[in-house]
DNA sequence: CGAAAGCTTGACTACCATCAAGGACGGTGG
DNA sequence: CCACCGTCCTTGATGGTAGTCAAGCTTTCG
């Protein structure tokens, strides 16, 4: 909860939107922002609540949940490292936020951040640009969700977890077979695509028998050949 | 595709983007912008294209399309007027943007148009607002097509696309029928719902049958019960 | 060690896609 | 004016994919 003091050391630093910001620009930042640690399964913001923050997510996983009046639950999307939370000039926040795993949020007040956006236009065309970004990566989850069966879903969430596991750190070869975590659980990940949990671990078994993927225990996930998943990804 | 002189007799004037500029700067938009007539059917940007324009849309309608490698089709969203059209700052377009009836649009050059939005801070404003309220739409859209049921996407559509159509001109009275024409074929509703055209077409069948709505013939749509429309939409 | 949460597997079902055929509507040309 | 054609829409029969219900197994954590 303590003020921020240390950004110029910051993890995200050169990711975050604050890159568009010199050491000085920093300085102003670090009196309006706190660090905020948060667990697993923690809501930082409710549907529906007003929206009073903004925040960088320093490290973690959240969700971006919506729910149906019935209870149905279905995640909108996934926030990662660097990505930017929250909703400027919305009245009331449209999703709950919750973390899959433990984060570390630089969080502002939502007004107080407006005020930072007004004042530094590269922040705000940065924070533009990615919005318009994340909106393309919304409309491409709207076609998969309508029209890939289960099995190109799970091939393909594998493939982008993949993906994101590899981004730090590159493997050896690219041809090796890689190993990685899954940040979620099965039911998340039936919330993400749009499935149940049966589905997604019979698809997630399917795959293993075809030994195009092994599931050495836990959340672990090895691709043994990733060509045939892709292939999978992309199959009707 | 004259150039523009009429920004101040503009019918879209006080919703779309310009609505944050001047008259005196309008002018300036008037020498970079020209209008543009296009008709049912044509295309405005191919996905993978370079994206070199930016728009306001000023009449009619256009979707944004997303195609699979082996030719299924998905609306991943549509465009109505006063709506921006195209992505400032993108290498190239992620969609291919349709016209679905005729359309008139006030079109710029992308490069010229970014240039503008740098010297015009509250015209970058409103096009991130926007631009996060898109987001939120079609994080919602990402709930509805992974969640919903034919019905309830069916239900949801008409009623959307209801109050669309009584958005400019109030009806009467709230209970009185109220009768309005598609603008989409079937098939482009089984487009943008992730649905067939069949099942499309029997959701319509089963709702008049229930006395909910009445199909007076060509694309008009009536809307006897909206009260049962919306616990159409809703049920499980 | 025991309980809770998460995962797998099986049997059955329902919903929607697919395949197929025919009808309604609108425009064109004889 | 009517016949013709293309597009769009409706309806029926059938099947497959993924959801639902149920039971048992594994991992995690207090």
């Amino acid at each position: 909860m303590a003020h921020i003091d240390i950004c110029t050391d910051c993890a995200i630093r050169d990711q975050a939107l604050c890159s568009s910001l010199s050491d000085s620009e920093l300085t102003t930042l670090n009196t309006l922002g706190r660090r905020r640690t948060i667990t697993r399964g923690q809501t930082l913001i409710w549907a529906g609540d007003e929206s009073i923050i903004c925040a960088n997510l320093l490290s973690g996983v959240l969700k971006l949940v919506a729910a149906t009046p019935d209870g149905r639950e279905q995640i909108v999307g996934l926030l990662y490292p660097a990505d930017f939370v929250g909703q400027p000039y919305a009245g009331q926040a449209d999703f709950t936020i919750t973390a899959l795993t433990d984060a570390e949020l630089c969080i502002f007040p939502r007004d107080a951040f407006e005020r930072v956006l007004e004042d530094h236009a590269r922040m705000e065309r940065l924070l533009l640009q990615r919005t318009l970004a994340a909106l393309g990566v919304a409309r491409t989850r709207i076609a998969s969700l309508a029209r890939q069966s289960a099995q190109e879903k799970i091939a393909g969430f594998l493939l982008d977890m993949a993906s994101r596991a590899t981004a730090s750190g590159c493997r050896a070869t690219p041809d090796a077979p890689m190993t990685f975590d899954l940040p979620l659980t099965r039911g998340q990940i039936a919330d993400v695509l749009g499935l149940t949990i049966e589905t997604v671990s019979r698809q997630m078994t399917r795959l293993k028998i075809a030994g195009i993927i092994a599931l050495p225990g836990g959340r672990a996930v090895t691709i043994s050949d990733e060509r045939a998943l892709q292939d999978s990804a992309e199959a009707a």
